[in-house]
DNA sequence: CTGCCCATGTAACCTGTTACATGATTAC
DNA sequence: GTAATCATGTAACAGGTTACATGGGCAG
């Protein structure tokens, strides 16, 4: 039950469209809550028919017009409920570690290419959230939202540096595929 | 589609019953791929349908007669097969981090009281590794399969401790209770 | 013989994914 | 005017969650 919360959190930065949220869910936000476009009307019906948001009021909403919504005070006071409610952590599901969990029963062979692939990944979104730092960040700024937002952003950049560094060690672990049965 | 080689996997590392496998779901396999039981009886019906495992032979299985399934040669392959597929990471959802998002736009009322609870079942959670790790993985086993197995355990260690870290700065970030807005 | 737990299973629902459909705008 | 793209949506499906059902064995 969060992608709601993405939503009314996404709208309360800023009023948009649902192709622009389905924009700013390639990143920022969607950096640790994705959506595709289909998720985002969808939710964005059940908001506006619950009385949380509204379309701003414009000449012709109709189909291949631009809607762009806005955030109710109902829809603030439940995003506020939300986030202070406990919420139990969300069982892991993380199928990289599953596959070597697999390759210790199964073996190794032909998984190095695509560990070599992820590896590359994560330093491309690590070097993205770096430029993200370098550019929202800049030290001096210590409002209480900029030091939350930064915090979430680190969060991003230590997870990805856990991942360089740690698929670089499975890496190293990996017999050479000289040694690898057939 | 990663719970049925979840489910062949924990299968090829022993042979077990429907409940046998909700109870390692519990733990080992599940710290990083959960499954009810619910999930686990109609993936087992699937997998058996697919010619991928067998039940063992018993006198009566009947209902609510255990029956334990082993892993037939083309289960073996199909799980080596995925092992070695190139697959695209999946797109992360965190809804701490969501809700820091959230509580930079609608405020850290009540936040805290949630953070600490998540900070404790983390630094439990990293105590049950660590447990783990001094029990199954005593210095000197170095078989392929052994480093393997360890390696998703220290990711499973490292990001605990990270989570602990992070909530501990976070808890630094949010304002004291008594600068809080009614 | 009643209540409780073990073991397997069914059903309904919710969320997320994939494929496709439709009207409007812009480029050529 | 036709093709490509923008913008919003529908439909079908897959995976995961929650609630409930059924039969067997065991403790008192």
């Amino acid at each position: 039950m969060s992608l709601p919360h993405a939503i009314l959190t996404a709208l309360l930065e800023k009023p948009s469209s649902g192709l622009d949220l389905t924009r700013r869910f390639d990143k920022s936000i969607g950096y640790f809550w994705s959506a595709t476009h289909q998720q985002i009307y969808r939710e964005l019906g059940k908001l506006e028919a619950e009385g949380f948001i509204r379309a701003l009021p414009t000449e012709q909403p109709a189909r291949g017009q631009r809607k762009s919504y806005e955030v109710l005070p109902a829809g603030r006071a439940e995003l506020q409920r939300w986030t202070a409610a406990a919420q139990d952590p969300k069982p892991h599901r993380d199928a990289l570690l599953l596959r070597l969990r697999a390759a210790a029963v199964v073996g190794t062979a032909g998984l190095e290419t695509d560990l070599r692939r992820h590896l590359d990944l994560h330093r491309r979104q690590l070097a993205e959230y770096e430029e993200i730092e370098k550019r929202d960040f800049p030290p001096g700024n210590d409002s209480a939202q900029a030091r939350l937002q930064h915090l979430v952003l680190r969060a991003g950049i230590e997870l990805e540096t856990f991942w360089i560094q740690w698929l670089t060690e499975a890496l190293e672990e990996l017999p050479e595929p000289a040694e690898q049965a057939s």
